[in-house]
DNA sequence: GGAACTACGT
């Protein structure tokens, strides 16, 4: 048989030669024409032609009829004829005509590993990878360009893992990567955080003289700012001999990705010095990295710079900024950028349009999702699903299960999210028996339930008052053994005890997750701790705070900002202070907190320097700040001062008074004794503020009623009740809680000879005739507890108790009582705690006493 | 065979 040789119709740039794996010296980059070989019983040239002419045309089938009479008179096609073929169905995406002449290469006797390698890449590329590998793994020769059609194959199908094997198998075979390679066996090795693969490439590009190449240095220090090894990379960076924009751009998001956006906005500054601009991709690099740290004005102003320097605006970069100001509780304005976005011409991606969903979502704004469901439809992202989960979430979450479901069953292609979020929706319109099928339903679908799947049923059952069925599930759940008990499905059970009211049961499995060796999150903390914040449960709050410190949570603002609220509630301000002052960030909510301690405890002085603290820190005072700050002038009596704060929110801040503000105010007024100017406030300003635009709203009538019981106008309260609903004033026995050697004790109002002994009663007795001294009257009390001629109230008894249940006198009594204080009571609370110089932490049900020294932080007003 | 750096959802 007579061979030709011809070259290959296309010559490849610069590949290198396989050669076997030796010496590193051995190696050499050597540029050669691949060699193809065939029979000479060939196809005359002019079926050749026509074969192509054909493809080129879409005409497949008679593609097919021709090689068909080929094969069956035994003549031959030429390789190129096959490679220009097979290059035609990966083009036109058509699999049949590909099988087809599958089958015609397999008759031909010589097999040539070029038209192979084709074979693999047209079944890769038209999505059969299977098909592809079979091919592959039945060649008996592969050269470097079959290698990269099959690692280009797993790479595009995302299999990582796979192409650093098939890359090292290659080693093995003894074929060497060129600089094309590289690039994408390094972008699997990021993809799969896999460090020491890298490290042993790049001392293979080394010895491959490669390291010259940008853009396989490039891909190395990608691949070590991706894994987060910043030493490394940054070391890589600093020693490249040539660095271009997409060299910074990947040191820079290395630092973005660590948090460390000071030192990325460094680089940046240093890379136009020198002489490289910032292209459009490092911009959205450090838009992206402020929007995720939450500061999206600094992303916008980044946004705007940008424009200035003549670079438009991508997908990417609105897409950011839409996601950055919907995490960051400014919806609206996310939305903005979304219309801003499609004015500016730019059409959005899936993710787009998933991330504007969620700004509606948690808007609960139907109608704007409405506009973008339709907008999406036109768009034809309705079979996105990414954009058809937001979709059943935002549904759901505005209590249209019936659109939820109608956008689930559309979704061709669920995945976990899909199945997720539509349980979610009907667990959320607490239809716990439709939840439970689907999730019955999903398990036999070809997508597995995963942990969130049952914490969703799990806080759904919660949620319905069904503690039971959740806690079966539970167990369920580590019976089931394909997913894993996390710290959110236990976060589940502790905040579904809490809604429940449960705190004694929220606290046992907070305790028992930690004895199963399962580490509470801060989400864990910030459930449970509230639910301590008060005068009685002091061990169980240092208990929470010393998981804090094991976990080191307590660097998280949030969770610092929640243990300074509860330390202060639970009468230790002082407590509060050391966090906050050890605190290396702190938000705005650190000051709130910290300032609304403070007046809790009658410290409006503290408070009050704290508030022009946070101001001089730059720090921007919120409605929250100012209602804490109008209490403090209230409780010093600065009325004039406190006036000028409240018209301060409106004139510097642009804030709305809300009811609180309003309140404060009476309060204010009311406490300096200035009736007549709460009576005005509250009907010039609140009245036709408030009590018009909320109706229904009982704590507004409840702050008509305070400033009316202020002024004595007994017909008004009465005309007020007719106006809204009636309270009803139920009776409640008085009671209240005291802690004493670790043990909770309950007392009760009563008959004063039934509940006490005659030791005890004799001891009050005592006490209330020497607290009847001028000295310890209320002058602006609003009394509360009643009862009849001889009852004892159940904060005597526990005072009662506490100071005689010990040889020696407390330091602190702390009481929790579930109705306001009597102004008897509070006489005898600041008597003791002077008498016996003991502090009496109380609370009531409206207020926090702090009787110190015979005071009160009330300022015996409540 | 033909490349590197960016974006989203419970």
């Amino acid at each position: 048989m007579e061979n030709f040789t011809i070259p290959c119709k296309s010559s490849p740039p610069t590949p290198i030669l396989p050669s076997k794996l030796g010496n590193p010296s051995e190696f050499s980059l050597r540029h050669a024409k691949p060699i193809i070989s065939f029979s000479r019983k060939t196809l005359p040239k002019f079926t050749d032609t026509h074969l192509n002419y054909l493809c080129k045309n879409g005409q497949f089938s008679e593609a097919i009829t021709v090689l068909d009479s080929i094969a069956q008179i035994g003549s031959k096609v030429p390789p190129t004829t096959y490679m220009n073929l097979l290059q035609s169905c990966i083009d036109t995406n058509s699999i049949q005509l590909g099988r087809k002449l599958h089958e015609h290469i397999d008759l031909v006797e010589e097999i040539n590993p070029f038209v192979e390698t084709k074979l693999v890449s047209m079944y890769a590329k038209c999505g059969f990878l299977d098909d592809a590998r079979k091919v592959f793994h039945a060649m008996r020769e592969r050269n470097l360009y079959t290698w990269s059609a099959m690692i280009g194959a797993c790479l595009r199908d995302q299999r990582w893992k796979e192409v650093v094997e098939l890359f090292f198998s290659m080693m093995k075979d003894g074929v060497l990567p060129d600089y094309f390679l590289f690039p994408k066996i390094l972008q699997a090795c990021g993809n799969c955080s896999n460090i020491e693969a890298t490290k042993l490439i790049h001392s293979i590009a080394v010895r491959c003289n490669l390291t010259s190449c940008i853009h396989v240095n490039n891909s190395i220090l990608a691949v070590y700012a991706k894994c987060g090894n910043l030493e490394w990379a940054r070391r890589f960076f600093d020693n490249m001999d040539e660095r271009d924009g997409v060299s910074w751009n990947a040191i820079i998001s290395g630092y973005c990705h660590k948090g460390e956006s000071e030192e990325a906005r460094r680089l940046f500054d240093a890379m136009s010095k020198e002489g490289i601009e910032p292209g459009l991709v490092t911009w959205n690099t450090l838009i992206a990295s402020h929007n995720q740290l939450r500061h999206c004005d600094v992303a916008m102003e980044l946004m705007r710079r940008m424009e200035s320097c003549g670079i438009t605006p991508d997908v990417y970069t609105w897409t950011s900024m839409i996601s950055g100001f919907a995490q960051n509780n400014r919806k609206h304005q996310s939305l903005d950028f979304f219309k801003k976005m499609l004015l500016a011409g730019v059409q959005p991606n899936g993710i787009t349009i998933t991330s504007a969903i969620s700004a509606c979502t948690s808007l609960k704004s139907l109608n704007k999702g409405l506009e973008i469901y339709s907008l999406a439809i036109k768009m034809g992202f309705i079979d996105d699903v990414l954009v058809g989960n937001s979709l059943i979430d935002m549904f759901s979450k505005c209590g249209e299960v019936e659109a939820a479901q109608k956008v689930f069953r559309m979704i061709p292609e669920k995945d976990v999210y899909t199945w997720n979020s539509m349980i979610g929706g009907y667990c959320q319109a607490k239809y716990c028996g439709k939840a439970y099928e689907l999730f019955t339903k999903m398990q036999e679908s070809d997508v597995h339930p995963n942990a969130v799947t049952w914490n969703v049923m799990i806080t759904g059952y919660m949620q319905n008052g069904d503690a039971d069925q959740a806690m079966d599930l539970f167990q369920r759940m580590e019976k089931d053994g394909k997913v894993k008990r996390n710290t959110a499905s236990w976060n589940s059970l502790v905040s579904g005890y809490l809604q429940l009211g449960e705190k004694r049961k929220a606290f046992g499995v907070f305790r028992q997750m930690q004895a199963y060796c399962v580490n509470p999150n801060s989400v864990t903390i910030l459930s449970v701790l509230p639910s301590c914040a008060n005068l009685v449960a002091m061990k169980k709050v240092k208990e929470i705070h010393g998981s804090v410190v094991r976990r080191n949570l307590e660097s998280e603002i949030p969770v610092a900002n929640s243990l300074i609220d509860t330390y202060a509630k639970s009468g230790n301000i002082a407590y509060s202070r050391i966090i906050f002052d050890t605190m290396s960030s702190k938000d705005t909510i650190t000051w709130n907190s910290t300032i609304s301690g403070y007046v809790l405890h009658g410290r409006s002085d503290v408070a009050l320097d704290l508030f022009d603290q946070m101001k001089k820190s730059g720090f921007k005072p919120n409605r929250g700040t100012f209602a804490n700050i109008i209490h403090a002038y209230s409780l010093a009596g600065k009325v004039d001062e406190g006036t000028q704060a409240f018209h301060s929110i409106t004139e510097d801040y642009q804030i709305i008074p809300g009811l609180e503000h309003y309140s404060a105010m009476v309060d204010l007024y009311g406490r300096s004794g200035r009736l007549q100017e709460a009576m005005e406030f509250i009907e010039v300003r609140a009245g036709e503020h408030l009590l018009v635009s909320e109706p229904g709203n009982v704590l507004i009538q409840q702050l008509m009623l305070q400033a009316y019981a202020l002024c004595g106008k007994s017909e008004d309260i009465s005309k007020l009740r007719k106006f809204g609903r009636d309270f009803p004033k139920k009776k409640f026995l008085g009671q209240c809680w005291i802690e004493v050697k670790n043990k909770m004790h309950t007392f009760i109002s009563g008959n004063r000879l039934k509940l006490c002994s005659v030791f005890l009663n004799l001891w009050l007795q005592n006490i209330e005739e020497k607290a009847k001294t001028p000295d310890f009257c209320n002058e602006l009390c609003v009394e509360e507890e009643e009862g009849e001629i001889g009852w004892i109230h159940s904060e005597k008894l526990a005072f009662a108790f506490a100071l005689n249940g010990s040889p020696s006198v407390p330091q602190s009594i702390r009481i929790m009582k579930n109705l306001r204080m009597c102004g008897d009571c509070h006489r005898i609370a600041k008597y003791i705690s002077m008498a016996f110089g003991c502090d009496i932490y109380l609370s009531d049900a409206k207020s926090f006493h702090h009787f110190s020294n015979g005071r009160c932080s009330c300022g015996d007003y409540w």
